[in-house]
DNA sequence: AGGATTATTTTGATATATCGAAAAATATTT
DNA sequence: AAATATTTTTCGATATATCAAAATAATCCT
């Protein structure tokens, strides 16, 4: 539909109206690592295409379509990502770039036959949902691990950070989506948690347990 | 390492190379879907950087750094392509499409993996070989089945026309790579052939025998 | 050999995507 | 409310990739 750039603003601007109802254009600026310049350029284009509605001095709003359109992208990125984890066994902290390029494939064929081929998966690598093909975002009750109590049993639903140190060092300790997890103790010292996951026992820093989401079994 | 527009260049002139040692502006032209000017302004782009020694008014041919880069973008082309055939069962006259976009995407890692995933094949879904990842083709004897005499027992081995017209028709007689065809009398009056595939008896026409590639048993 | 034909290059122009610097609008501070 | 700071837009410029039309070189033909 778009080009590559286009749609990787269309992509920036749905991310950012997770926070914001109105999107500034310093953050998408800074999110897409160009200049202030740039995004009112482009943003213009995308006004003109109907695909973001553009306030001058105010933000910008994505219209129907161009969520529709930020949604097929945000679809084609996941399935992606689920693809080169589970079938390629491509590390954790690694899949996101490779999926960042593998979005902008145009073949509708490609990306129904992935999907039927991953097994119709509905999250992620990272525990993010996947939309369906009209775009429908499949929700899930989460708490963040730092906020459970000793005594609950809880499973890896997704991460919060997706900063490279962070899922490298997930993947040492084995920890990955679906992972079931016991809070035994929180220390009153550092609030970091002692679990228990399976046989083995480990403890995780308060920071990791910030980022961590889970489900509850 | 380039655009993809000038690996696009790089590949045409790869494929052209087999035919004639230098190659022409208008030919390029023609298989690009670009006009003269356009060739010659990228074919100034990439002598610039050293992967193609351009005579003006003679020709182009690639230099080693230009050829190897022409081999990697084959070589991921022709494994996206059995990607698409065999896991995501694309058909035959789609997935050349798909793959030409594929083919740009920069990620070794992937690549590797992906070559491992499909069980480091050695030949596309129409045949062709595909490179290692030092840029070396494995040869095969094979002869057309225009060429085969009766009796010989024969298995597709890749096509030479890739026409959708032509994947689809063969798509329909059930003929894939592997196929076995026994010769068993070539008709005088059109030259069309009379075969035996397993157990069932088929003609194909001298049209057809004539873009066959086949290896013999 | 020389005129005609064909192929190729040059020239000037367009569309996308980008940015630095300057100008304009908005927000904040005193 | 005026001065200051921040954000956003406009303006001019650059790089890629493209092409039509004009100019030029090579080749073909008689």
């Amino acid at each position: 539909m778009g080009t590559p750039a286009e749609e990787n603003y269309l992509k920036a601007v749905y991310k950012l109206s997770e926070k914001d109802q109105s999107v500034s254009t310093n953050d998408l600026a800074q999110i897409l690592g160009t200049s202030p310049a740039s995004v009112t350029d482009m943003v213009k284009r995308l006004s003109e295409k109907k695909l973001l509605n553009h306030q001058p001095y105010k933000g910008v709003r994505l219209t129907n379509t161009g969520k529709k359109m930020a949604l097929e992208i945000v679809r084609k990125h996941r399935l992606w990502e689920v693809f080169l984890a589970e079938k390629l066994s491509i590390s954790w902290d690694s899949i996101h770039d490779i999926a960042e390029q593998l979005e902008h494939i145009q073949a509708p064929e490609l990306i129904q036959k992935l999907d039927a081929f991953l097994g119709f998966p509905r999250f992620d690598p990272h525990g993010d949902p996947i939309p369906d093909e009209s775009g429908v975002l499949l929700e899930r009750k989460t708490i963040l691990l730092g906020q459970a109590k000793p005594g609950t049993h809880l499973r890896i639903a997704g991460v919060l950070l997706h900063s490279s140190d962070f899922l490298t060092y997930l993947d040492k300790l084995n920890l990955k989506i679906g992972t079931p997890l016991e809070v035994i103790e929180i220390m009153p010292f550092d609030q970091s948690m002692l679990l228990i996951s399976g046989k083995r026992q480990l403890t995780l820093s308060a920071r990791v347990c910030e980022h961590l989401l889970m489900t509850e079994e």
